[in-house]
DNA sequence: GTTAGGG
DNA sequence: CCCTAAC
C-alpha cells in the first residue's frame, strides 16, 4: 500500500550547488560608447578624488575624522567637484584597505554616522562605506512589482524574465559579492534626460539598512555583532509546510539572520563603479534591488522592490536582474526616462524602505519556503494608458508528488520531501503565466493579446513556477546530485560555508539513509557498485514500496507552458523520470512473463507481471528486456549496476533465443498466409 | 495505444 | 529512459 501525498513547494532556502557564473554579460557599446566613456571618465575622476582624499588623510588615518574635509587639493587636480565628506568611510572604499577599516571598527563600534557625498561634474556619488558586513543573512523579503507595457510581447513581459536581470544590476551584485563585500543595498539611478543629452547625470547610492534616510550610517550595537561570523552559527531548519507571512502583502518573505559579521565591508571602488556604469544597461536607470526603470519611450517601466534582504533564493536574486536587462534591452536605446526623473528611486510608498535591502552572503541567498501555494495576484493597475502594473505576491509552484509507504517514518518523509524539493530547485525554475486559467504558451503574444490589459481585471492572471532545465533528476538519483556520499558531506559543507542557510537537514537527508525507508537502498544502488536492493524486494516488501522515491510530478500542462523554441523546450521543460533500476525480483518477474508471452507482447507482460507497478510501463519493460539481453550476452565483468543472477540471465538468453527464433517462423507463416 | 528500435 | 516511426 502506498500513501500518496501531493504537496506544493515554494521557494526554498536549501542548499543549491553553486553554478559557475557565466561570463559577465557582454556589453555592447555601440553608439553609446562616447557617452559611456565619459561616464567612466567621470567615475575615474571621482575615484581619483577619493584616492587623493584618502592619501591626504592617511597620516591621520585609522580613526574617523574629517567631517567636511577640505577638498581643495582635489580641486587643484583640475577636477570639477563638490564634495561633502562626513567621514572617511569613502576613502576606504577607494583604497580598500581592510586594516584601516578594521581599525575603524575596533575603535568605532558605537553607532557612528558616516556619510559620504561627492560629486564630480554631473555625477553624484553618494556612498556609505564602512558598514558592518552582514555575513549571515538568511532571509529576505522580496517584493516584486512590475509595470509592463501591454504592447510588449508576453515574452518580453513574461515574468520569466525575472529570472535574469539586467547586467548592470546583476553585475553590480556579482561584483560586490566577488569583492567579498556585502553592501546591503545599492541603488543605482541613472537618469538621462533625453533632451538634455547629459550623460553624466547619474546618481549612485550605496545604502545599507543601517543607513538612515539622511545617508548616515548607524551601526548596530555591540551585542548584535558577531565577529567573523562567516559560517552560519545557526540555520533555519527546513520545515514542511509553509509559513504564512503576515506581512505578506507583496512578495517573498525572507528574514535576515541576526548574526552579523563584524568585519566592515569595503566599499565599492571606482573600478567597480566603473564596471557598473560601463554596462550599457546602466544607462537605463537601473537601481539595484529597489529600483525602477524608466525608459525614454515610456514603454517599459518595471518597478522592483526588494526589501529586507537575503535569504532569497538564487532563483529570485538572479532572476530579478535578468528581467531588468531584458526590459532594458527592449526599451530604450535612446532616451531614458522621459520623465527625466533623476530621483527615480520609485514613488512607491515603500520608498523609504530601500535601505533595508541586504545582499546576502557570498554565494547567493536562499529563499525559504515562503508560501506553499499561492497564485499571483495583480493588485494595482496603472492608470497610465497601456501600462499594466503587476504586483506578484507569490508564485504558484508546480506540484510535487510523493509516494511513500505507510510505514515510513515521518523523518523519512521529511527527508524525501526535502530531497524532492531540493532536486527541483537545483534544476532552476521558470515562470509560467496563467491568464484566465489558461497557461500562456506563446511568448510572443502581447499582453493585450493574451488578455492582460491595464483596464482588465487582473485577478485572472497568475504566475507559477515550473521546474527548470537543469533539473537533473528527482531526489534520489544521487548520481546526478553533487552530493553523493557521506564522506563528501564535510567537503560540501565547507565549500558552501559561505551559504548561510545551507541546511544541514538537506544533507542529512542525503546522507542519513534511514532503514525504514528505501533511502539506503537508493544510496546503494546509486553507487552503482553496490549490488542490490533485492533484500528489500525479496523480503516480502512489495516492489511498490520502492516508490518511496519522491517523484516531482511535473504536470504536463505546466511543462507545456512557455514553449520557447523547439530546442530548449525539451531540456527545460520536460523532466526526466526518476531512474529506477530494476530489482532482481522485477527482473525475475519480467523474465517469467516474457517466457510466457514472448518478446512482442509487452502490454501483456506489463499487465501480467507489472500491473501494479505504475512506474513500469511496457516500454520500460521492453527496454529492460533489451538491456537484459545485452547484459546476458556480455561477460560478467563488463556488467554494471545491479547484479543479476546468472541463472536469470541464462533464462533471458534462452527466452530471447526462443522467441527470436519463433518470430521468423511466425512471420514466415504470416507471409505464407498472405500469399 | 502498442511495438520496435535508435539515441 | 527518451523519442518516434510505424503500425
Amino acid at each position: 500500500m502506498v500513501l500518496k501525498k501531493t504537496l506544493e513547494y515554494g521557494f526554498s532556502g536549501y542548499w543549491v550547488p553553486i553554478i559557475p557564473r557565466g561570463p559577465r554579460s557582454v556589453r555592447k557599446r555601440g553608439h553609446k560608447k562616447t557617452i559611456e566613456d565619459s561616464r567612466i571618465c567621470a567615475f575615474e575622476l571621482l575615484a581619483a578624488v577619493a584616492g587623493k582624499l584618502l592619501q591626504e588623510s592617511e597620516s591621520s588615518a585609522s580613526s574617523i575624522v574629517a567631517e567636511g574635509q577640505d577638498l581643495s587639493s582635489i580641486h587643484n587636480s583640475g577636477i570639477k567637484q563638490e564634495q561633502l565628506v562626513k567621514s572617511e568611510a569613502f576613502k576606504s572604499e577607494c583604497l580598500d584597505q581592510r586594516r584601516w577599516i578594521e581599525s575603524v571598527f575596533a575603535s568605532e563600534l558605537a553607532p557612528e554616522k558616516r556619510n559620504v557625498k561627492s560629486s564630480v561634474g554631473d555625477t553624484v556619488l553618494e556612498g556609505t562605506s564602512v558598514i558592518p558586513r552582514s555575513e549571515i543573512s538568511t532571509k529576505v523579503r522580496h517584493n516584486l512589482k512590475l509595470e509592463i507595457l501591454e504592447s510588449k510581447t508576453a515574452a518580453e513581459n513574461s515574468p520569466r524574465k525575472v529570472e535574469g536581470g539586467s547586467p548592470n544590476c546583476g553585475d553590480i551584485e556579482r561584483q560586490i559579492k566577488a569583492e567579498g563585500n556585502h553592501i546591503h543595498n545599492v541603488d543605482l539611478t541613472v537618469a538621462n534626460n533625453s533632451n538634455s543629452n547629459d550623460p553624466m547625470e547619474k546618481r549612485v547610492k550605496i545604502t545599507d539598512p543601517f543607513i538612515n534616510s539622511d545617508n548616515s550610517v548607524q551601526l548596530p550595537s555591540y551585542r548584535d555583532l558577531v565577529p567573523n561570523a562567516s559560517f552560519p552559527g545557526h540555520r533555519n531548519n527546513v520545515k514542511l509546510g509553509s509559513r504564512v507571512d503576515d506581512e505578506n502583502s507583496i512578495g517573498w518573505n525572507v528574514y535576515r539572520s541576526k548574526i552579523r559579521g563584524l568585519r566592515p565591508q569595503t566599499c565599492i571602488g571606482h573600478r567597480r563603479i566603473r564596471k557598473l556604469l560601463s554596462s550599457k544597461y546602466c544607462k537605463v536607470a537601473p537601481t539595484f534591488k529597489d529600483c525602477e526603470f524608466s525608459n525614454g519611450d515610456g514603454c517599459v517601466k518595471p518597478v522592483y522592490r526588494c526589501r529586507k534582504a537575503p535569504y532569497t533564493s538564487d532563483v529570485i536574486q538572479c532572476q530579478v536582474p535578468l528581467k531588468k536587462r531584458k526590459i532594458c534591452n527592449h526599451g530604450s536605446t535612446l532616451s531614458c526616462d522621459r520623465a527625466g526623473s533623476s530621483e527615480s528611486i520609485s514613488n512607491s510608498p515603500e520608498k523609504g524602505m530601500k535601505g533595508e535591502k541586504t545582499i546576502s552572503a557570498k554565494h547567493l541567498p536562499r529563499a525559504k519556503v515562503v508560501s506553499s501555494s499561492v497564485v499571483g495576484h495583480q493588485t494595482s493597475f496603472k492608470s497610465r494608458d497601456s501600462l499594466v502594473k503587476f504586483s506578484i505576491k507569490s508564485f504558484k509552484v508546480p506540484e510535487l508528488s510523493i509516494d511513500i509507504p505507510e510505514n515510513a517514518t515521518v523523518g523519512s518523509l521529511k527527508r524525501t520531501v526535502m530531497e524532492a524539493v531540493t532536486a527541483i530547485l537545483q534544476g532552476g525554475l521558470h515562470v509560467g503565466v496563467v491568464v484566465h486559467g489558461n497557461k500562456v504558451k506563446d511568448d510572443n503574444k502581447t499582453l493585450l493579446q493574451v488578455g492582460i490589459s491595464h483596464n482588465e481585471d487582473q485577478g485572472n492572471l497568475g504566475f507559477m513556477l515550473e521546474p527548470g532545465s537543469a533539473i537533473a533528476s528527482p531526489p534520489l538519483s544521487r548520481k546526478e546530485l553533487p552530493i553523493l556520499l557521506p564522506h563528501e558531506t564535510h567537503h560540501h559543507l565547507s565549500r558552501s560555508a559561505a551559504s548561510p542557510i545551507l541546511d544541514l537537514e538537506v544533507l542529512n537527508a542525503s546522507f542519513a539513509p534511514s532503514p525504514e525507508t528505501n533511502l539506503d537502498n537508493n544510496v546503494e544502488t546509486n553507487h552503482e557498485l553496490v549490488p542490490s536492493t533485492h533484500e528489500v524486494l525479496t523480503n516480502g516488501t512489495a516492489p511498490d514500496s520502492r516508490a518511496l522515491v519522491a517523484v516531482p510530478a511535473v504536470s504536463v500542462q505546466a511543462l507545456a507552458v512557455v514553449p520557447r523554441n523547439q530546442k530548449t523546450r525539451r531540456s527545460e521543460l520536460v523532466q526526466r523520470r526518476t531512474r529506477r533500476p530494476f530489482s532482481v525480483s522485477e527482473v525475475e518477474a519480467l523474465v517469467e512473463a516474457v517466457e510466457k508471452f514472448g518478446t512482442g507482447r509487452w502490454r501483456d507482460v506489463k499487465l501480467s507481471a507489472f500491473e501494479n507497478a505504475d512506474h513500469r510501463t511496457y516500454v520500460d519493460l521492453k527496454d529492460k528486456w533489451k538491456t537484459l539481453v545485452h547484459t546476458a550476452s556480455i561477460s560478467p565483468h563488463q556488467r554494471r549496476g545491479e547484479t543479476v543472477p546468472q541463472d536469470l540471465l541464462d533464462r533471458v538468453l534462452s527466452a530471447h533465443g526462443y522467441w527470436s527464433h519463433c518470430q521468423p517462423k511466425l512471420q514466415t507463416k504470416h507471409l505464407m498466409n498472405l500469399l
